[in-house]
RNA sequence: GAGGGUGUAGCUCAGUCGGUAGAGCAACGGACUUUUAAUCCGUUGGUCCUGGGUUCGAGUCCCAGCACCCUCACCA
């Protein structure tokens, strides 16, 4: 033991007190610094990362005395035992590049005169020896005084224990920051829902594939950017505060602006404000970013969440359909782990292409009413006691779809072509003006992403959204009429596809997440008490 | 917003019929130089979510509140 350490007095009142996980943690950070090592430590730099030192196995070999090298047999072998391979092969020495690690410790196991750690950066995990006789005295007791969840650092050969466990032999050890909190159970980690999303650090840090989960997210975000920007989209940045909140039905937050001494409300959707974009000439625009919806919370649902909008100039809901499917697929590529999916226990099969009908087509597929009997339609929609009085047919089959259509697509599908009058913002078809050039995709009844033909006739488009804006009073109106909008389309915007994706319900699909609250790093959550 | 569930040690959880608080891990002391959630011996640790009520007595029953989870609604 070193001069410096307090010798603990027996009868010491301060002898319960080290017992609190916590002032235990403070007393050995206190010694550390005794030490003349500082607890929250500084640079460390030529770092192996574990996931690194993984494919560095490969330059694992043993050496005989006569200096011949030998190929390490195979630790896949579960009948192997190291030991007596090794006195079949004796006398040698195991050899192995050099690596330096840092990272938290997650386990120890301490054995006498010698400590197991197991380490963790945010590429893995890897598993250090440490010998008193190996790292020396002072090292040794500097190890004593780790903690689980500490950080720390060690340099030494990567090599093989007896069992075949990957492992750095420690020759010295860095000392990097004290953590000062009791870690969660080594085991089951961190599992009440509330303290994984409140401290999410700790989720982070202490849950098995929480990090990598995260990292997923990284990936698809950044494929779904460079699917739109290899075929040519630029990304803009729109305003967040909004005089009008529009583009979709969504109650918005209100909020302030002092010096103006001027309500504004947090942006609902990315449209109106890409779309003038295109009206003045940028021809394929998208932006990826956080927008703001003041409606229930729900495992779908959080109150910021991250969309994808884009618009193609002279093009239309088709050219979106095929570039919603590379969106995905390419994103899937980037996360690895195949087409095929299990998501809730279902398997979803994202290989290209994915199906595509029509409204009509699975309206009358799931109700065995066809869409166009009005009467069969209204008769259909009383079984089902669904308001009928007072309302558009359309509505009244929207609902019709929505119960008994929308939950049980599997998909991935594309439903194309709905009515008109529940899509304001949508292009008609020409030859069929009471359908409008839309597409909804599904996968497992959630919708995915969202598409139309642009409007641009700026005259109906104002004419719609006084119709829509009807009837709703000043609490009820979720949307309002955003004249700049119109005019900026008598300026003329080509004609055009639009899409919009959810890139919150992608992640949770491809990472196989039920909640949304598990791929968001911060989700919404009332004060602590 | 409605309904249901949960809340007990730092973490994960038991707690029977209402009888005065338990385990594992972590922590603390000890043994141990090839462990794998190491093991073994010993020790400590509680605002039983909060506030009322019933009762001789409440972690347990009743009421109210808070937080989280699930389902539904709004929404994507």
């Amino acid at each position: 033991m070193n001069q410096h350490a307090p010798e603990p007095a027996a009868d010491s009142p301060a002898d319960a007190d080290t017992k609190d996980p916590r002032i235990a943690r403070r007393e050995k950070m206190r010694q550390i610094a005794a030490l003349g090592i500082d607890p929250f430590g500084s640079r460390y730099d030529n770092r192996t990362m574990m996931g690194h030192c993984k494919d560095l196995a490969s330059e694992v070999y043993w050496e005989k005395e006569d200096g011949t090298r030998v190929e390490l047999p195979s630790f896949d072998d579960p009948d192997l035992d190291y030991r007596q391979w090794k006195s079949e092969n004796g006398p040698g020495a195991e050899k192995g590049p050099t690596v330096r690690v840092a990272g938290r410790i997650m386990l120890s196991r301490g054995q006498g005169k010698l400590i197991f750690l197991t380490l963790k950066d945010w590429t893995g995990e890897i598993q250090i020896f440490v010998g008193k006789k190996q790292v020396g005295a002072e090292d040794f007791d500097l190890a004593k005084l780790f903690d689980l969840g500490d950080l720390v650092a060690a340099e030494g050969r990567l090599g093989r224990t007896l069992t075949g466990e990957l492992t750095v032999f420690a020759e010295k050890l860095t000392f990097h920051t004290k953590m000062l909190e009791p870690p969660p159970d080594k085991h089951a980690g961190l599992t009440n829902q509330d303290l994984r999303q409140r401290m999410r650090y700790a989720d982070l840090a202490f849950n098995e594939g929480v990090v990598e989960t995260f990292l997923d997210r990284t990936k698809i975000v950044k494929s779904v950017r460079k699917t739109l920007d290899s075929q040519g989209f630029c990304e803009v940045e729109g305003p967040t505060l909004h005089t009008v909140a529009g583009g979709a039905a969504a109650r918005p937050f209100a909020t302030h602006h002092n010096a103006l001494d001027m309500p504004l409300t947090m942006r609902i959707a990315l449209e109106l404000h890409l779309k003038r974009l295109m009206v003045g000439g940028m021809e394929r625009v998208y932006e990826l970013g956080r927008v703001y919806r003041n409606e229930g919370i729900s495992p779908k649902h959080n109150p910021e969440f991250t969309m994808l909008e884009c618009y193609q100039a002279y093009g239309d809901y088709h050219s979106m359909m095929d570039l919603t499917e590379q969106i995905i697929v390419e994103a899937i590529e980037a996360i690895g782990g195949g087409y095929v999916r299990e998501y809730d226990g279902h398997r979803v099969d994202f290989t290209p292409p994915f199906k595509r009908a029509t409204y009509a087509e699975l309206f009358e597929e799931a109700t065995g009413v066809s869409s166009d009997d009005e009467a069969a339609v209204v008769q259909l929609a009383k079984q089902l006691k669904l308001k009928t009085e007072d309302r558009h047919l359309d509505v009244i089959r929207n609902e019709i779809f929505e119960e008994k259509v929308e939950d049980s697509l599997h998909g991935p599908i594309f439903v194309i072509d709905y009515p008109a009058s529940i899509c304001p913002l949508t292009k008609r078809k020409k030859d069929k003006p009471e359908i409008a050039e839309r597409f909804e995709l599904f996968v497992l009844g959630m919708e995915i992403a969202n598409a139309y033909t642009e409007l641009n006739d700026p005259d109906l488009q104002q004419e719609l959204f006084e119709t829509q804006l009807e009837g709703l009073d000043e609490e009820e109106s979720m949307a309002k009429m955003d004249n700049d909008f119109i005019r900026a389309l008598r300026y003329a915007m080509p004609p055009a596809g639009g899409l919009g994706l959810g890139i919150d319900r992608l992640v949770m699909l491809l990472t196989g997440k039920k909640s949304i609250r598990d791929i968001i790093l911060f989700p919404l959550q009332r004060p602590e008490s």
